[in-house]
DNA sequence: CTTAACGTTGACGTAAAGGTTAAGTTGTAC
DNA sequence: GTACAACTTAACCTTTACGTCAACGTTAAG
């Protein structure tokens, strides 16, 4: 029984032990090896995934699905990458391909748009901020 | 029937029509006075409200929830200005205010984490991309 | 003054992302 | 070898954030 168990995940990621087992199920997060008695044994490259996914998730808001496109993605990559050293390359590989970048240009133009849009929430918020302090110190001054 | 009506803030906000009476039904966006057979006259500052409210919610990744706790959150700055200009501010309402601090101070805190996160997001998928670019240039290499 | 387009309020429906509970299995510790 | 904690699947439940009718009222146009 070596290997993570489940709630040593849940530990470190933060998540439940029911939403590990949910996002193995939609296929978010590859499934680890079980033991005999069919109980999950993790890596440290689960925890891993699993911090990348909250990443992805709480920072971007993608949902589940779109997460599921990116690391399909990555994963038709890894598969090309050992068909193009064997000079295998189709077209239809290619027009995945070409699909696949464009899609990532998108979403890193997307990025951008919320980084910027982070600091307008950002000075909404410390505008708020200035104000609370600004009361509160109005109170000192009369107490 | 002066005003914007609800279609036309809908366009100009991008939310349906449903999504903009939700938020009114849940306390996000004030409502906004009626004409005399109760038909909505909207002003430009429902737009722009609406507009906060969605980047919020997109670039945050705020619930409707959370916002509508920050939402009040203004108000109470709001009531509270008034007030202190009558020298009538209570311990109670110090105590309020205080909580506002410390959970605005909380937000910006999480606000300055996201941003640390998009930019890890946004080196992963740059990383992917370039993968994605190198495999199309093997290709033109092997036609 | 009628008609069409748009508005109104319910009420019910639904998809996503898990929570919860039950009923049974496994692993470890004594 | 027997407890006891932690694991398993499966099934159903819940919340959020709206979508989608239905049934009816209001307004602007001709």
């Amino acid at each position: 029984m070596t290997g993570l168990k489940i709630d040593d995940v849940a530990k470190q990621s933060g998540l439940t032990k029911r939403t590990i087992r949910y996002y193995e199920q939609i296929g978010l997060l590859a499934s680890p090896p079980r033991s005999e008695g069919g109980i999950r044994l993790y890596s440290q490259a689960h925890v891993e995934m699993l911090n990348k996914i909250v990443s992805a998730k709480e920072v971007m808001g993608f949902s589940l699905t779109e997460l599921q496109e990116f690391i399909q993605l990555s994963e038709t990559l890894e598969e090309q990458r050992s068909d193009y050293r064997q000079f295998k390359g189709t077209d239809q590989q290619r027009e995945k391909l070409e699909k696949v970048t464009e899609t990532i240009e998108e979403q890193l133009k997307l990025i951008a748009q919320k980084k910027k849009s982070i600091v307008r929430v950002e000075q909404d918020l410390t505008a708020l901020y200035e104000r609370a302090k600004n009361a509160l110190h109005t109170f000192k001054e009369n107490k």
